[in-house]
DNA sequence: GAATCAATTTGATAGTTATCGAAATGTCGA
DNA sequence: TCGACATTTCGATAACTATCAAATTGATTC
């Protein structure tokens, strides 16, 4: 991918930056990626990265190299506690992008 | 792309099937793409290809290319009028894909 | 320390796609 | 009909990325 980091910022459901949102919404269109978002975000919470693997028909490979996307693009959190790491959603990160994609939807245009 | 056709539908915020979320999501990850639909959306409405075209940084073809894009994936209506064409939002969609979006960022998840 | 298990990194590969120039199609006015 | 203009299609290319097997790193237990 590509991405700098993290802002490992306030939680407040400030504004996305161009950047943010495109790596945000890049994240989000790979199927197993958004697969991977859902089980995290219908388990409670911190989901296990077996349990992941166990959720998804992709090898653990490949479940890093998605972790590590949703990482980069700050949906969710790694806890790493020894031998196991722990996922959580970032909270209002999807909220703010959806926000901003309600905003285009609300204008005069009558389709067609 | 793939896709069949755009389900030329009723305009209620239904919801969205996995396969039809996933083509948005994916027509929405391109920066010009979603550049495109920013347009779209703040031109009051009618957009001509010619505008969008001056808009963008990219030539006709590629243009083209982008318009079908959005189009397969059922975020725009082209009206085709003799020469010119124009681009208008597909009222509702980007409203499901957010609330969608948004539920799953609805949880007793604390982060970390 | 060795064995074991979880997760990551390292190649390598196959499929996808954004991009353009050039050619084609389609529309309109002279 | 011809030329000008708008848009699309074609063909080719470069960049990206999802995927895996194999090797590696790291933590835990014996």
């Amino acid at each position: 991918m590509s991405v700098v980091a993290i802002p490992e910022k306030s939680l407040q459901p400030t504004r996305l930056t161009r950047a943010r949102r495109t790596a945000i919404i890049k994240a989000l269109a790979d199927p197993h990626r958004f697969a991977l978002l859902e089980q995290i975000a219908k388990a409670g919470c911190p989901l296990g990265c077996s349990q992941a693997r166990a959720a998804l028909p992709i090898s653990a490979a490949t479940l890093s190299h998605h972790i590590k996307e949703l990482e980069t693009a700050g949906l969710i959190n790694v806890r790493r506690e020894g031998k196991f790491h722990y996922l959580t959603l970032r909270p209002g990160v999807l909220t703010a992008l959806a926000a901003g994609l309600t905003a285009l939807d609300t204008g005069p245009c009558a389709a067609h």
